[in-house]
DNA sequence: TTAGTTAGTTGTTCTATACAACTAAGTTAA
DNA sequence: TTAACTTAGTTGTATAGAACAACTAACTAA
């Protein structure tokens, strides 16, 4: 990059990497799950052959703003173009990359896992693949600071998920009460009274009651959809008491 | 900036500026105020005389993380080394900043006035100010894209202070319930029932009984001081129910 | 001593949750 | 045909915290 105009004499400083990664969550056989791919088996890139988040170098020729990143990157690795998309943070030290000081923008993603055919490009990345979490992260060693990363949005989703719908955005199209029950409990990881989540969840304004049942070997369950599906409802207190 | 090595020859992208800025929150007569600096009154610099967020650029040779700029730049306005800080987030387009692509870090502060001596230094700023909110932003023209940013930070304040305790870290050292109770009505412009107020502060573990009390021509007042002045702390419910 | 002011309490109602036991509606297999 | 099984969905009681409103407490000033 050259610009040695008067106006930007002063620009001639040394400019951070920046990058933009995404935290992908989804529901696998009823558990939360990340989406992380395998990094290029390749001296020129840093941490070969490791597991990292979504992301990339946000591209000034192609990409209008951060989120275009984000979505350009989602799109590429899970050929999903609308999902849950919402900022982390971001993370940006000296040392975080081996190229110098890096920044790098995170946002959070939750998606239904059926919307999602994951996509080996063959780029940065050679593989990608869905890891369940386990506690407060996952059973893998992550590049860079993504493990940092990773335990930072599973906080982020657990203490939201106290008080918003956010796992709503698990769902397929058609769900039923238990199902989206199921979701809270997985992202959670801890249990939450039927009867206290029936109440708010129909109270709220969340759910549209189809008329269509989900057939089983047992009471055909109502099967219900999402009213929007580009905000999460927030309500008026948590689920269970601290003690 | 050069780096013309093999390990990096993928990093001649163009990258984009990385600057970090602050939304810094504290109470004067009983209202929200935010810090702004007028910007510098040169042709040299983008929006001259115009106020906006402090902030600045990373200084990848000073500083070793975005945190250590935010604090730098808020050392450099207002003397003060040590507040409440969290990241609000970041914003990054082609259009925000006629140089180019930028993207900004941005933290949200607060702080006791009384701790905030407003320096002058002749920087890129020629003058620092205190602006009451009113209503969603501050009445003035901000520079950038100043203005959404402002408003995102007053949007995350008004919520958080639904379910936490972060107007605390506006009060002085020693301060009375009725002054908490003042914060809080301050940052959310509404009223708070008393009674609740007193009951939810008083339950929770934030707040530490003195033996002094405030003098005045009425009924003393007994002083508390924050048991932590590093976290807030998250209650179970909001206060008051939607409609 | 009384009026004024602010601090702080009390009591009643209301609502969403916690907990636990219940009924409802289907399938499967004896 | 019916009993066993499974999951869906409801009901009832207890509880905690907030909403609302009215009260008492403790000081100064005049």
């Amino acid at each position: 990059m050259k610009n040695t105009s008067l106006l930007s004499h002063h620009l001639n400083f040394e400019k951070p990497l920046t990058t933009v990664d995404l935290v992908v969550f989804s529901l696998k056989n009823k558990q939360l799950h990340v989406l992380l791919v395998k990094r290029d088996n390749s001296l020129q890139e840093p941490f070969p052959t490791q597991w990292a988040l979504v992301g990339g170098f946000v591209d000034v020729q192609l990409d209008a703003d951060l989120k275009a990143t984000a979505m350009r990157k989602l799109a590429e690795k899970t050929g999903v173009s609308t999902a849950y998309l919402e900022q982390l943070g971001s993370w940006g030290n000296q040392k975080r990359d081996p190229r110098g000081w890096s920044t790098t923008h995170v946002y959070l993603s939750m998606l239904a896992l059926h919307d999602a055919q994951i996509l080996s490009t063959g780029g940065n990345a050679t593989d990608a693949k869905w890891f369940a979490i386990n506690g407060e992260s996952v059973d893998c060693k992550l590049a860079f600071d993504h493990q940092e990363i990773l335990q930072a949005a599973i906080e982020r989703l657990r203490n939201k998920v106290e008080y918003t719908s956010l796992p709503a955005f698990l769902m397929p199209d058609l769900f039923t009460l238990t199902e989206l029950h199921m979701a809270f409990e997985a992202v959670l990881a801890r249990p939450i009274d039927k009867s206290a989540f029936r109440t708010r969840m129909l109270a709220s304004n969340l759910l549209q009651a189809t008329d269509q049942f989900k057939e089983a070997a047992n009471r055909p369950a109502q099967l219900y959809q999402l009213k929007s599906t580009v905000e999460p409802i927030f309500f008026q207190r948590t689920f269970n008491p601290i003690k």
